[in-house]
DNA sequence: TCGAAAAATGACGCCTTGTCAATTTTTGGC
DNA sequence: GCCAAAAATTGACAAGGCGTCATTTTTCGA
């Protein structure tokens, strides 16, 4: 493999850097806060520079969909791998996305706009292509443990519908608990106070009418969502995402340089 | 009360011109793709004309995601009223969500777009509060319907959690199942071929965990959805809406019909 | 060291939204 | 029917954003 010359380790960084501007900027404002413009003042460059990383917004967006995506789907193979029965582990799975969304909000975020047929179709196909692979091997994470559920004895497949079935049943009521959660504009008004109880509350129910075994006992259940929770959130402080190294103080100085060399 | 001068005829006409050429703005680019100028070049108006109906783009989109929670209502209300057991009258209210999404497919996006705090927090707490007066209503009448449910016997409420949380469940997993199919790049490509059957079989399994009697049974179950769809189809195509009729007094009746609580 | 290739630049064209002073239309009292 | 006050309309304008591209600067390999 080929060592990065310098200039191509700037590129790099500068890639992470409009990333990470970026981020905060469609956090809390969507697509229409991010300013090509605010990014290349911030990284003190011209704007033709930024559009030679990324050909539009909606690319930006998609680039951090994808980290979300690899965000999420560390955190799922995390929750997996933690010891225990095929439902503790499913629940696993949705206490992953609830530290997903609360740890890493703002990439939650750009995962909900990249969904919209406006911002989607102006990417690049490659891209896409990326974050459809991250998507599928999400699922297949979720379905692994269903189909463990399945050789253990603990689920059978009958009439419950096939496992994708049961993989978008879950991903339906979670993802849909969630935005409703983050975007109803008046969740207490309609009698909903602990959002996140009633999204636990309700995949147990579905669980446990799927005939997936052992069914739902509040005391058990709870102990399990405190040790998730901990072990998960200990994995996210380790990985610290988005936060990656500096190249080196080559870049200082290139950067002083610059600064004289202006027009 | 007040007979409307033909001036007000024509202002009130006019807003009703400015939301049915909004709505496929909305419905196929998002908020970007609404266009003030090209509204008001549109109706052979000043763009001031158009500030003088609404102050920005988002009440435009508010005011759209009022009519379309008054649609939905109104759909809801006639599943309910469909004779048949607590069970069938909930799936009753599943199927309306359906054909609302099939139906009303745009104000179903303007709907989704006011979701975003950039967009909400632009709008007047006037129409916020219309919008979740609509909503408390939507919510009131599956709560109805769980109420019903209970008081025949066909449901306990012990262990399974308040009668929100069971709406809220319900609410995530078709709002979620629903979103996802409309904007999931690739459902097919994780395995899901029929989202709409794969939300119905998870409804049902939601509502066997729940212990809402009678169980699932997918014959009696299908039947059930042809005869509710095909009545609630009927209702759409009768109530018409988005056409309003010229200020004309032959409008009054069915303004009067489906207003329920404006102004 | 040199010349070709890659990267950076920023002014430019074209688009948008929302404002507001000036103008036209409507209304209501006589 | 008439007129003044109020309401509605108008469209030029300011502010700002995206994406382009001819030009300039930098990098890199031979």
């Amino acid at each position: 493999m080929m060592r990065l010359t310098p200039k191509q380790q700037q590129i790099r960084f500068r890639e992470t850097q409009i990333l990470e501007l970026a981020r905060p900027m469609i956090a809390d404002g969507g697509l229409s806060a991010l300013s090509m413009d605010a990014i290349a003042h911030e990284l003190q460059t011209a704007k033709g520079t930024i559009y030679n990383h990324f050909p539009n917004k909606e690319e930006i967006v998609l680039a951090l969909a994808v980290q979300a995506l690899d965000l999420r789907l560390s955190l799922f193979n995390r929750a997996v791998m933690i010891r225990g029965g095929s439902r503790q582990r499913i629940a696993a799975i949705g206490i992953a996305c609830e530290v997903y969304v609360d740890e890493y909000s703002e990439w939650f975020r750009a995962e909900q706009i990249i969904r919209h047929e406006t911002v989607w179709g102006k990417t690049s196909e490659k891209r896409q292509e990326i974050l459809n692979t991250c998507e599928i091997r999400c699922m297949d994470t979720v379905a692994g443990v269903i189909r463990d559920a399945v050789a253990a004895g603990d689920l059978e497949m009958s009439a419950a519908g096939a496992i994708e079935d049961i993989c978008f049943g879950l991903w339906s009521l979670v993802y849909g608990g969630l935005v409703l959660e983050a975007t109803s504009p008046s969740l207490a008004d309609v009698g909903i106070g602990d959002a996140r109880g009633a999204i636990r509350r309700n995949c147990n129910a579905l669980l446990d009418g799927l005939g997936w075994r052992p069914f739902y006992e509040p005391a058990a259940y709870a102990a399990w969502v405190e040790q998730v929770h901990e072990c998960l959130v200990t994995h996210v402080a380790s990985s610290k995402p988005g936060v990656v190294a500096l190249p080196g103080r080559a870049d200082a100085t290139a950067r002083a340089e610059k600064q004289g060399g202006r027009k």
